[in-house]
RNA sequence: GCGCCUGUAGCUCAAUAGGAUAGAGCAACGGACUUCUAAUCCGUAGGUUGGGGGUUCGAUUCCCUUCGGGCGCGCCA
């Protein structure tokens, strides 16, 4: 097992720190997270960090450069990766690091290969992720598919941040949308074979609602024509919902997201878990009775209101398949779960952590990610998306029109608390204004030429025969810099939950890459040279794979 | 009215956990193909980070206030 390199660093920055205080120049309390990170500017050099900075909070009125200066007088650099020190006022610490040290990364990419990435900050930890979630009353549409794309990749970014994750669609099959929802197909089925019929009030009007009826049809013929029992409203309302959540399912598929565990609300109900959770509520002392219905006391930790869980008429409401859909989670033993909800949600969020809360898990068990909504626009106009309008763009749509890698990226370019402006005409151009054709098009490139050193003959990844001192020009360093960068980038969208960090990541190696490729051969007359060079975008080849894997777009090897 | 998100270049957005001279792409203008794929590269121009206060060595980032945009405030789901 080698070390991490930057870890290695810190390390070393560390035990000066904690030499000083043994020798009492330092007399600290707690030492905090050693931030070490490439400055903006070159001239401050490979990394920096401002840890004197962020000591000098502890005893006021001390100079930060001072204790910077007593970090440094009991720093030992010798025998190690740095080769030199800066001080720069108000207290940046600036180290340039040697050569070999950059190869060493290269060394560390090569050998990890797939795994190059990989991190143990979650330490195992059991995290479920719950997305999407949508009424199985209708088709996934494009806002949906922003939540399934920052779902699935956040997934990814923890997996291999190490933690432990599952992921998991909420489905509600029950309450009054199935009765809806049900009597709606029956009413199509009912019109297609011409019989007259009301249409439910506040039904789904739908185009794919006639497509399910006419489905029905073919498969049952008239078997059902006119029919007005119990069993037959059930019959529509469970075909309904199960042909609805199979294109669901395939429209997730097909956007190259799938789920662990598919949960039914139903299913909650078979066991009288609201009874147990309300027992529990009650000896907490958070229940109380009021106009003939029972209200959660979610006011104790901060919601605006008290909530009613269960109705005046015995029905329990939507919050109560919440709870105990949440309390089913904790009792799956999860340290944590992360709710990613539309932006209409956000309104609820208070009342389920104080829930939880009632409940007695611990504050952070439930963590809620609003994703922001998504304008489409088409030829420099909005494009509606309401259900009724008939301009609906489903998500199904959108990947048959775009692609997956697009759409994919297109949601995860940017921040998720930030409105998504999906631009069809962007991304539908295979040019250079499209990002993701540009990170592909640096790995085809390095496929490419790779596939050309091959025809040639030449020897690859060589590990020990390839003097990786050729490596000396700026741009080089550049690419090997960014390339170690890679398990930072990770860590810090693990932590923050922040998948964009890694397609921006993306987008400036490609763009080194580019620049490198403009400016020098890798295939040269020069044998050493070349393989040297070889090994470099071969490198860098891994590392775009590896980062698009985990957002879940593909690494074409030509295009 | 209250709550959440948001306001950065003409447009779409970054800015890593409070760090150093706020960066990319597009659009505009000017260049580079006898080349391992030009789906590429180089250059020029573009800013009082909505306004005003505060916290501190330092604020796009945190707090208060004000203005604008989006969304939500049911014994609906």
């Amino acid at each position: 097992m080698s070390i991490d390199l930057t870890t290695e660093i810190k390390e070393i920055l560390l035990e000066a720190i904690r030499k000083s205080k043994r020798e009492g120049r330092l007399p600290l309390q707690d030492i905090p997270e050693l931030l070490l990170v490439p400055p903006k500017n070159k001239v401050h050099g490979d990394l920096s960090t401002n840890i004197a900075l962020q000591l000098s909070r502890q005893f006021k009125g001390k100079n930060p450069l001072e204790i910077a200066q007593i970090i440094l007088d009991n720093l030992e650099i010798e025998d190690t990766m740095i080769n030199k020190v800066d001080l720069v006022s108000p207290g940046f610490i600036n180290l340039w690091v040697k050569e070999d040290w950059l190869y060493q990364n290269l060394r560390e990419i090569l050998k990890k290969g797939e795994e190059f990435g990989k991190l143990n900050i979650g330490k195992g930890k059991r995290i479920q992720v719950e997305f999407v979630s949508v009424n199985p009353t209708g088709p996934l549409h494009v806002g949906h598919g922003k939540c399934a794309a920052v779902g699935d990749a956040l997934s990814n970014i923890l997996k291999i941040a190490g933690y432990k994750v599952e992921k998991e669609y909420y489905i509600n099959d029950q309450g009054r949308q199935m009765d809806l929802l049900g009597g709606s197909v029956q009413a199509r089925y009912n019109q297609l074979l011409g019989e007259s019929w009301n249409f439910p009030e506040d039904g789904y009007k739908g185009e794919y609602i006639k497509d399910i009826a006419q489905e029905i049809i073919s498969e049952y013929q008239d078997k059902y024509q006119g029919k007005k029992d119990e069993e037959t409203r059930e019959f529509f309302k469970e075909i309904a919902l199960q042909k609805i959540l199979k294109g669901i399912e395939e429209d997730l598929k097909e956007f190259g997201v799938e789920f662990d565990v598919w949960f039914s609300e139903r299913s909650l109900y078979q066991e009288n878990k609201l009874q147990e959770a309300i027992e529990l509520l009650k000896e907490r002392d958070f229940l109380y009775q009021k106009d003939g219905a029972l209200w959660v006391k979610t006011t104790a930790f901060g919601d605006e209101k008290d909530r009613v869980i269960v109705r005046e008429n015995g029905m329990p409401t939507y919050f109560a398949s919440d709870i105990i859909y949440h309390q089913n989670k904790y009792q799956r033993g999860f340290n944590q779960v992360i709710d990613i909800w539309g932006a209409d949600h956000h309104g609820y969020i208070k009342r389920m952590k104080a829930a939880m809360q009632a409940l007695g898990y611990p504050e952070d068990f439930l963590e809620v990610l609003i994703v922001q909504f998504v304008t489409l626009i088409k030829d420099g106009k909005e494009v509606g998306m309401s259900t009724r309008g008939g301009e609906f763009i489903t998500l199904h749509d959108l990947v048959q029109e775009v692609g997956k890698d697009v759409a994919r990226y297109f949601f995860l370019m940017r921040s998720y608390d930030s409105h998504t402006e999906f631009d069809l005409n962007v991304a539908k151009s295979q040019s250079m204004e499209n990002p993701v054709y540009y990170i592909q098009y640096a790995y085809a490139r390095i496929c490419s030429i790779i596939k050309n050193a091959k025809t040639l003959n030449l020897p690859i990844t060589d590990l020990e025969k390839v003097n990786l001192n050729l490596l000396d020009k700026e741009e080089e360093f550049e690419l090997i810099k960014k390339l170690s960068l890679l398990k930072e980038t990770i860590k810090s969208a693990a932590i923050n939950w922040k998948p964009h960090l890694l397609t921006n990541y993306l987008y400036d190696l490609a763009s080194l890459f580019h620049k490198y490729y403009t400016v020098y051969r890798i295939i040269t007359d020069d044998l050493e040279l070349t393989k040297a060079r070889l090994l470099l975008i071969e490198c860098v080849g891994l590392v775009l794979s590896n980062t698009l894997k985990i957002l879940g777009i593909s690494a074409p090897e030509r295009m």
